[in-house]
DNA sequence: GCGGCTATTGTTCTAAAGTACTAGGGGGAA
DNA sequence: TTCCCCCTAGTACTTTAGAACAATAGCCGC
């Protein structure tokens, strides 16, 4: 019926996921690979292959890296990741990386079988209950949740400043886009930094990576 | 059955996904709004509402910032996108910003209703054709599937000091940290640029932003 | 051993970044 | 009108960045 690569460095996973598939999709070709070079080669030897069952913690996959190697060499060939991570940022970066999919080790047999399903029949499947979780585990919201009000603490002028710094402009050339003197510009930055509580614009454009600026800069024009 | 929450600016196209919704599922209860402020409003009034129907360009929604404040007020409550939109990055960054879901307004009104069913019975719908398509669109593998190769360029020293820029480091904290000369980090900062192509270290930090850098290091250390 | 690469450090110099202070003009609020 | 804040701009100064060049030392392959 298909045929589906399994990628999985411990021998008994993918026997477990062999019987998986085996009993959710009987008359399957199953292949399998222990590390990412191998998975390659076999994917290189199989182009029509349906499925890539793929590993996070293969060796040789340096957490992503290996799936997007995987997606350049081989676009065409759908890959799903497995892995015993449950994290929300992992998921959807795999997704981001070109992963059609994601399914987390601690699922239970039933739910495997219906998100292969759904993969093989050309969706998406990722984990609801970790998508709909409200975590969007550390970083973002929980450790700076000051960030709103730092930035609309930012005057018009200081945030037009700011995006430019964000795009790696000079003062110099931030002064000359806005038509203003680079004092103006230096005075700007050093009043930017002091609220952000930056030493330097690196630190600044850090803490404003995970912004979208879009949205400021709408309310910035409406001032 | 259900009680959903149809938020949209266009009061054609809330009609008609009233009848889509009425037509899946009979017998649910509809409310409507035109603008953000009032969306956030209904919900408060009414919070066991089963699903909220967001319109990405409705007033008041700035992008994802609607989305995100609809979030942080009623984590609850979920809410899928609907938008023209049909770009990889903005539905990825939906799902991250808490979404439960994405739909295209071309969908066919079948899909709609099968995606639906899909969110409101506790999954995640994505459309499965615009994750699959191997364009993350613009940016990240496109205008540099560079970054790979020039990233193994960089020695393993430049990897730390680079991972140190990247943390907002000034070259005197680096060499501090690496107990090696100031002159030296300047010295790897500059191949650094170099390498990268970068004017300043700003840009070599934007251009590392997508980068996963814990891959590098491991593979930095093993050397 | 020799050549090539890398790490290290130094020196010198120019440019850029950033601070502190001053100061005039404009607009909004009391 | 007065006060306050923002934008503007300048001066003066210190610090940091970054390029260019030179030099020593270690490691690896031929």
């Amino acid at each position: 019926m298909y045929q589906i690569l399994i990628a999985d460095d411990h021998p008994l996973f993918r026997e477990a996921m062999a019987r998986v598939i085996d009993d959710g999709f009987p008359g399957s070709t199953l292949l399998e690979a222990a590390d990412l070079a191998s998975t390659l080669q076999m994917v290189s030897d199989n182009e029509d292959i349906d499925l890539v069952v793929l590993d996070l913690n293969m060796p040789g996959m340096h957490g992503l890296q290996g799936l997007v190697q995987l997606r350049n060499q081989f676009p065409t060939v759908p890959a799903v990741i497995v892995s015993a991570e449950e994290d929300k940022n992992t998921i959807l970066q795999a997704v981001t990386c070109g992963a059609v999919g994601f399914i987390t080790k601690s699922s239970p047999r039933k739910q495997m079988i219906s998100a292969l399903e759904q993969i093989l029949a050309g969706s998406v499947y990722l984990p609801s209950d970790i998508i709909r979780a409200n975590n969007s585990s550390e970083s973002s919201r929980a450790d700076n949740p000051l960030l709103p009000e730092v930035l609309e603490s930012l005057t018009r002028k200081q945030l037009q400043v700011f995006e430019r710094m964000t795009h790696g402009e000079s003062n110099k050339v931030i002064a000359w886009e806005m038509n203003i003197a680079e004092s103006t510009v230096k005075a700007h930055v050093s009043a930017i930094l002091r609220k952000l509580g930056a030493t330097n614009r690196v630190q600044a454009i850090l803490i404003a990576s995970e912004v979208d600026f879009s949205a400021y800069q709408k309310r910035a024009g409406q001032r």
